[in-house]
DNA sequence: GTTTGTGAACAGGTTCACAGCT
DNA sequence: AGCTGTGAACCTGTTCACAAAC
């Protein structure tokens, strides 16, 4: 049993992905899986999941693999954890749209709790939902919801105040999905999520292959 | 003169931030910038900044710091190698048009160059100025412009078989933004541009902190 | 014989300590 | 003095080799 914080961060992202196998051969009624199996279904190494369920304490047997039942409950014991963790959206953009219907969001235990703005015209506008909220009452509901997190999706750069508001507002991280860079602000840490990162991640990746295999 | 493959991965995509740092800093008359200036801004650390700036072979003196014009210029050639990237976007969805006017493709030397959708309604609608065009024409397409990399951002999770035809259709690395995790495909590497991982990680980094503190 | 489990090697980056230059 | 430059230590995570279990 060991805490969700001595996992390592790549295994503790893929136990998810994990758990959605698990329970889809549970509700076919298997009783055991392999790691080769379950290797191939996800596209990893199978000593990769043998480490990774491991450290979880996920029982197995040599010859049949891992029980199914009792791994899906060991890893939902320790996502739950997380599980309704809220996080504010601030920028009602087609960005923040997009984020509040992100399936991911969910899968990893965060739903989005408000949605803010800080231009005026957009108060009472509604998005996936919710009521568009001013940015002043950031402060209020993240206090009273005890709120820490929050992803910043204002489509134009003329708000670079916003961040910084977030931080004083008592969040804690911030994931930043508006495409333009923030400055680094005390106390808020912050993650830029940046498509050109991904897109250089994979170039570099696909010119490593290409290499390689001459 | 260290080709571009032989960078780290994470210094590669800190090049860009130094580049608009050192442009900012050229544009103001500066000749020199130390590290320790540029780590205070970017929220590096200076011995960070030092290390990938020495890989590229920005020239610096002591006492005084990198040479701006120079490093600008050095940056801009090793940069300059993946300028004007084509990509393909699949699915004219609110996060295909969030991902269309990110601001981080050109940051990064990448660029939408057109817009496929498989369902036929979206024919002839336009997003970010590009025609929507059937999914259909991406092998032909994807073969005349040499595009090798897509980003899918279909919104509905009823057409999973677009990452396996984009593969078929020549291309080789495909971002997926789609919120919904794809079936590894051969021959294609994939990466999961993923909002709940990232939100994953910032909880992380927040326990870690305040373990740390305590 | 097939599959788990694990300690050791490996790899990629970051950080440290300190030498060297000006 | 102040800053760069660099080899060594370190850290995290992956991969390997092989022992152990059924």
């Amino acid at each position: 049993m060991p805490g969700i914080l001595s996992l390592p961060l790549p295994t503790l992202k893929r136990l998810p992905l994990y758990l959605e196998l698990l329970r889809e051969r549970g509700a076919e009624g298997e009783q055991w899986i392999s790691s080769e199996a379950i290797s191939r279904r996800l596209g990893l190494t199978a000593i990769q999941v043998r480490k990774d369920l491991g450290m979880t304490g996920a029982p197995a047997s040599p010859k049949r693999g891992f029980r199914v039942a009792e791994a899906t409950a060991l890893i939902e014991g320790l996502l739950g954890h997380r599980l309704l963790t809220d996080v504010a959206l601030i920028g009602a953009s087609p960005r923040g749209e997009a984020a509040c219907g992100d399936a991911s969001l969910g899968r990893q235990g965060y739903r989005v709790a408000a949605v803010f703005d800080p231009s005026p015209e957009r108060d009472a506008d509604t998005l996936c939902g919710f009521k568009v909220l001013p940015l002043v009452e950031l402060p209020g509901i993240a206090r009273r919801l005890g709120v820490k997190l929050a992803l910043l999706a204002v489509g134009e750069s003329r708000f670079p105040g916003c961040a910084r508001f977030a931080a004083e507002s008592g969040i804690r991280g911030l994931v930043n999905i508006s495409g333009e860079p923030i400055d680094p602000i005390d106390g808020l840490v912050i993650i830029q999520e940046d498509l050109g990162f991904q897109l250089a991640s994979l170039s570099r990746e696909l010119d490593l292959r290409a290499k390689s295999e001459a």
